[in-house]
DNA sequence: TCTCGCTGTAACTGTGTCGGTTACACCTAA
DNA sequence: TTAGGTGTAACCGACACAGTTACAGCGAGA
C-alpha cells in the first residue's frame, strides 16, 4: 500500500499554526490550513480533531470560529504528533493465528513482538528530536544548520 | 490501515527454515511452510520468490522440488529480510502536490524528507541487531538470555 | 433574539493494497 | 514418461484512506 499520509498532514498543520501565529492570528479556520494543504477542509478538521484530543489544539465555536494551537511549537515533538494521529503500529502480526501445533507458530508472535517493539521506541526516539518549531525553521530556510 | 505483515510473514518463513534445516531436512515445499504459516501455499511462494531475489534462498525444480535456506540463519539481520520483501517506506508524504504558493507548502517535503530518512535509519538499526537465529532462539526458548 | 460563519460528524464514493484462492503452464529428478 | 512442486496470472473480498457532500449545532456580535 501506499504508506498513509496522516503523520505528513498533521505535522503540516501545525507548522502552518506555528507560522502564521508568529504572524499574529492566532485563531485560523480549517479551510485556511486546507489551502495550504491542498486538500479538502473536512481532511483538515479530522486531524484537528485528533490534535485537540491530544492537548495539542482547541477550538472555538460561533462567530469568528477557529482553531488555536495551544503548546508552544519548540515544546512539540513528533513524536507526539504521531502518538496523536496514528494508532497502527509500524509491522503487523500474522493476520490469522499461525499453526499453534507447530514449535515456530505456537512460540514466534512474543518473539517477534520484542523486535518490533525495539524497532517502534527506535522511531519514536528518532521522532523525539525534531520539533515543529525544528521543521518550520528547516522548512523556511533549508539546510541551515 | 492494519499494518501489513509482509516482514513477519517473511520472517516466518525463514525461521522456520532455519529450524528444519538443524534438523537436517534442508528441501522444503512451500505447502510445509504454509501449514506451520497458517495460509496459502501461494502466499509463500510470492514471499519466497522476494527473498530468492535478495539471495537468502534458493528453488529446485522438477521432482523432489522445494526451496532451500542459502544463507547462515546468524548471517541474516532482520534488517535485510525488511528490505526484501517491504518497499513502502514508513511514513508518507503529501498524496497530492501541498500549495507551492505557501512557504509551508512550498519547503515542508525536504524538511519531512530529512526527519523521515532519520527514522527509516534508527529503523534499521534496530532491525539489525536482531537476526534469525536470534528470533529462532528467542522462540523455542522465550527469556532465556 | 436573530444571523452568520465555522465546526463536528455522518455517510458515501473512488482508489489502492493486501491476503487468499483457483488455475494452469513449466520444469526436472527419478 | 510421469509425478510433484514451482512461477505467475487473474480474480475476489475485506479494508483503509482521502476526498466529498450534507447538515445539525454552536455562539459571538449585531
Amino acid at each position: 500500500m501506499a504508506a498513509n499520509s496522516r503523520l505528513t498532514v498533521a505535522v503540516h498543520v501545525l507548522v502552518w499554526m506555528a507560522l502564521v501565529r508568529g504572524r499574529g492570528r492566532d485563531v485560523v479556520t480549517s479551510e485556511q490550513i486546507a489551502d495550504s494543504v491542498n486538500t479538502n477542509p473536512v481532511v483538515i478538521r479530522r486531524c484537528l480533531g485528533e490534535l485537540r484530543r491530544a492537548g495539542l489544539v482547541d477550538v472555538r465555536h460561533g462567530a469568528g470560529a477557529g482553531w488555536r494551537l495551544i503548546r508552544e511549537p519548540e515544546s512539540i515533538p513528533l513524536s507526539e504528533v504521531r502518538r496523536a494521529v496514528e494508532t497502527e503500529p509500524l509491522f503487523g502480526l500474522h493476520r490469522g493465528e499461525p499453526n499453534q501445533r507447530c514449535p515456530i507458530g505456537a512460540g514466534i508472535r512474543p518473539a517477534l513482538e520484542q523486535v518490533y517493539g525495539e524497532v517502534e521506541e527506535a522511531a519514536r526516539r528518532a521522532l523525539e528530536s525534531t520539533s515543529i518549531a525544528d521543521v518550520l525553521r528547516e522548512t523556511l530556510a533549508p539546510g541551515e544548520r
